[in-house]
DNA sequence: GATGAATGAGCATTCATTCAT
DNA sequence: GATGAATGAATGCTCATTCAT
């Protein structure tokens, strides 16, 4: 997925059934979503038997929390990367945001599982995700403070307000697309909605 | 709950056990979630019998659901109203965002329960709350549209994304607000955050 | 049961559906033993739905722990009342014994279960079960002690020996009888072994 | 194992991986039961793959039954030498129990297996340690007939009824050791017990 | 309308057993 | 023989929904 990172790999797909299994529990919980998925729904669309799943998963629970440490650790290291490469303000934001649009609209079942389930408030699953919700906000409050350092972006905004208005934003674009059917690539709203985050922030 | 939209509203509590349950229901849900609470659950904190609810309403779904119309109706009244005595452009959306964040910081449950729900992806739910859905979008999208009409926000937008970047701060912001414990009172963001979509919009 | 105190009651079944889940659950356990028995199986034998066992009881565990308890205080009441109207010694360690295979003769069932299950080493079973075990063997203890301290029984005894050769007799005869298919009456043993244990504690 | 053959052996322990897979067994079943243990816990008690389990044993019961088998056989070989030089009656009496309570009291973990389980009453289970039952049953009857044939004991005693209060007293004073933390060397109620059992046959 | 006991389908999870390596 | 991943039948328990009172 990360061509730098894996130039010469042959394979681009992680293996090991663990991650197939987590593949058809994106499939499966994007479907129907995870309240209405059973194990056994996952088990099928992974080609294993029930009891296997527990092989590699504690319980039912912890597919979709492991879900979102594997996502959003691969999602952090490439927004690390692209903002350590970039300028802060303006061109961090709209870098930011074309990654992130990229990333998610590789997948719609990926950003649909992400998008529906991330406000999920059982104890045990939000506990889980909570570490990966986190880095997803550190990454943007990263652009926010060194877009307003570096004097690109309004030092008056309230940082954890411009925060929210693009991890708001952007959330509801793609679970926009990714709830809709329609063909459109995601990140074709990258630029415009880019341009209007920028005049939101700027000084 | 509005004394200036309800001046002559006698009865500020809508009344009848049908608004009893569904109070309840709120209670309920914004603690454990849709799909983590019972409808005995309900029931008790209603303090009716778990025959009762069905009374009242055909299905477990059907709580959620109507919960959705009732509160979004209100919702869309108070901000109809608020609409039409504006000016278009940056004077109706301040007041837009200032009556969403009114609206929802009345009640953290109900926040809550919206915030977390409207998401929900199982087809019944999903189906039953659309409407409430496409409502509060109409009346976003007629702030951004009217804005444009207005010469007063910028006629290359997309409306459907200048829409998505409100709906989505707005969501981001109740939310936040509405899973954490703080007591901030939410409508003290409502002016600097109008004040970014302001700029973000405007020609 | 106990003619006495119910002169004139008509029923000497205790009634109430939690009565009827813990016979047939006597009938089940009795006839499979505890593990190898299913709630459904309990449920079915007495002619309810699986869920209904749960509105009386709230675990599997509960049905055996219950069912110990009723029936324990039962015994216990009666060897109480027999003790108290008996000489200390011979004519209550007869008396003793007497009554015991009486209670469990009645019911072959009740019979194998207790003697089949009250050894259960899981933790949640065995905390329940243990102080209708400690009545019963405080009943026994009694008999010893005021044996002794009626001169009848050899003072030089361990008290806590004479209660293990007694109950340990008692035991194994009951276990014995209730395993087997034979119909003789268990009672027609309690002579001849009070016999034996009188020569056993005697002076 | 068998004391004759092999008086001055070195290896009290039985070799090969059955035998300690089945030490294995008794470590694990006398902590939680065999109800509770699972096969995989034996196996990583024993330090083996659980698949390894089945090449020495062809189900999970055949742990129990076997352990039952080894140890009963021991156990009868002891006992039969013993009476075998014992002079019928008190002797043989009291040999008998002080054997019993050195063989058990030399392992707390085999007497918990021991009396926990040998009134389980899972058919399969049951016909597998039936054969060990009898022939404990059998040395004790040999004490009971011997005794009376030597007029030691009272000719009209019933040999059934003298046994199980023997059977039952060794039971008990092991169980209740056994499942006890106490210290006290479980032979030390030899003495003392067969003192009582002695008084309750004698002529 | 109100009740709450009864229902039974549904599901997560366990675990004895198998078998390819 | 040894391994341990894979299997899938089995089961305790839950809970939306019904219905007799």
């Amino acid at each position: 997925m990360d061509p730098e990172s894996q130039p010469i790999a042959v394979q681009a797909e992680p293996v090991g059934k663990g991650a197939a299994i987590l593949k058809a529990a994106v499939a499966v919980f994007s479907l129907r979503g995870y309240h209405a998925s059973t194990v056994a729904d996952v088990a099928k669309e992974a080609g294993v038997a029930t009891g296997t799943i527990y092989n590699y998963f504690e319980r039912k629970e912890d597919l979709l929390i492991e879900l979102f440490h594997r996502y959003s650790e691969r999602y952090l290291v490439l927004q690390t990367a692209g903002l350590d490469s970039e300028k802060p303000g303006q061109e961090q934001l709209s870098g930011f945001v074309r990654r992130h649009f990229e990333v998610f609209g590789e997948e719609r079942g990926v950003a649909r599982v992400f998008h529906v389930h991330w406000r999920e408030v059982q104890p045990l699953i939000r506990q889980g995700i909570l570490p990966s919700l986190r880095s997803f906000f550190a990454a943007m409050d990263r652009v926010v403070e060194e877009g307003i350092q570096a004097g690109e972006f309004d030092p008056d905004l309230s940082p954890r307000l411009a925060r929210q208005l693009i991890s708001g934003a952007l959330d509801e674009v793609v679970i926009s697309w990714a709830l809709s059917e329609n063909n459109r690539a995601l990140v074709d709203s990258a630029a415009p909605l880019s341009r209007m985050l920028e005049k939101a922030l700027r000084s």
